[in-house]
This record gives C-alpha cells, structure tokens and sequence, in this order.
DNA sequence: GCTATTATAGGGTCATAAAGTCTTTTATTG
DNA sequence: CAATAAAAGACTTTATGACCCTATAATAGC
C-alpha cells in the first residue's frame, strides 16, 4: 500500500497555487510546466480538486485554476482525500457478526494519520516554499 | 492505497494462533480451515510471518506453526510490516535538493499511524476472540 | 530406511488499478 | 468568429494483487 503518485503531483500543485498564485488563474500548461509533468494527466488532478470544492476553474482565454476556499482552511488531507477517495484503508473480508476487533484497531490507526493530516495545512509550508526544481 | 487482503489474513491468523494455540504447532491445512481461505495462498503469509521472527514453523508429521515471540510482544504493526513491507507510503517524485516539505509531513502522519499499531499488541484481543465465522 | 505429512520455493494466471496519451466537446474572452 | 482553456471520454501500457499448481525439502513414526 502507498500513496498514489496523482497525491503527490496534487500536493505540490496545490502547494504552487497557495504560494505563488493565491488569485490569479493558472493555466494547467504553466502548473505542468512547472512541476514537469504532462498536461492531460495533471488535468484529471486538477478536475478531481474542482470537484472536492478546492479550486476553481475558469475556462476560456486567460482561464485556469485558482483557490476557492481560504488558504488556511486547506488541510492535506483534504487533497488526499480529493485524489484517493475517503474509503477506509482497511475493510475485514470475514464475516463475523457485526464488528470485526482487528479491523476496529487498524480503523483507530488510520483515524490517527488522518488527523494529522487535518490539521496541518497546505498553507504552512508556503512561507519557506522555494519552487518546485 | 488500502491494505492488501493478505494483511488481513495474517491478522486473523495470527490472533488465531495467540488466542487458541500458543504452544502447539497448527497445520496450514487447520488454519486455511478456520478461516474458509486457500491453503496455498496462506501458507505465503505465514511464510513470510516466519522471515520476520513472528513465528515458527516445524515441518513434517505434527508440524505446523506456533508462535515464536512472547505473545505480549507481537503487535498489529509488527505483522503488518511484515506482509507490506516497511518501506514508507509515500516518496516524492521530484528531486528538489534534499528534503520535500510535503513528504516530511505525510512521513510524520505516516509515523503516527504506526505508532498507534506499535502499541497495540494482537494479544489485547486475545481475551475477546470468539473464533472467526 | 520408507512413507506419509507438512512447510518452502517458484512459476503461471487472471483481474484490477495506476499512470499516462490522445481526441473531442464545451465554455469564455476579445 | 477565432483563439484559448478546461472537461470528458476512450484508449494503451505497466504494475500489482490475488490467487492456483507443482516440485522440492524436511521430519516424525513405523
């Protein structure tokens, strides 16, 4: 099990878009330019992120993406949970009544990370970001 | 990403083990049986359960499995590494001098998942079991 | 020492998901 | 209406998960 690498290339794009462009719509050409990755896959992220609410898009002649939500408000898991979905990492295939002991703990550990995830914010990092390369 | 079925297997295996069968070595045969799952398919967890000093396995006639560590000893993390693996959940792709920003704070909610299942041991559970079906 | 039993090792198969490309459609500005 | 930009969908390729099957090695009991 890992984490996606779509989760990483949205991190740093989020990262960008916080830091460097708070207002103004960036294209998907300079955001992929930038972190060096093709444009029609870094779209599908970027659409994923419109669709948890994240960004917004602005189609048409100097459109692109800019934030929607206030910058502090950005959590990492909120963009992990954009890219990976919000299914629990662990489901127990046996059928033992109702609740199974084991998949209660593995629950409770992830609860655990997806906390941390929580309450730090995108926008933390932004003060010491110094460009993708 | 999600934990592999596998993992869930060597959990209830192993709270099998710690909660039924201490001493005497059981069968692959037994276990797979216990669980409704393919003797061939968990016979390659308990293996691995064995490269990692989880348990021990005794060939021939009456052979089996037991456990090889203290019971106390064994927790939910120690047999989780030992079918995914310890390599961490999430690598940067980008080579961006030394240290990614973004990486050292999934690696530290990463550390706080593992912390949590560290502490839990298999045999906490041990008192509750009531068998598998 | 032979046989039955049991783990170990390795390869093969099938399905699903990740990673990435290409093309078409839709929306917007000037 | 022309240029720009996102959105959607189909497609390929590669990797991984979830299995099965067979052969080999070790051991206990006779």
């Amino acid at each position: 099990m890992k984490f996606s690498q779509a989760t990483d290339y949205a991190l740093h794009a989020m990262l960008y878009l916080v830091s460097e462009a708070p207002d103004k719509p960036v294209s998907v050409q300079l955001l992929a330019e930038k972190l060096g990755v093709s444009q029609t896959y870094l779209s599908k992220m970027l659409t994923k992120l419109v669709k948890a609410g994240l960004i917004q898009s602005v189609s048409g002649v100097n459109g692109g993406y800019r934030l929607r939500r206030n910058r502090e408000d950005i959590s990492f898991l909120d963009i992990i949970h954009a890219i990976e979905g919000t299914a629990s990492l662990f489901e127990c295939s046996f059928n033992h009544g109702s609740e199974c002991l084991i998949q209660q703990v593995v629950i409770e550990a992830e609860r655990q990370m997806e906390q941390y995830l929580q309450n730090k914010k995108i926008s933390e990092l932004a003060g010491q970001f110094k460009g993708i390369g």
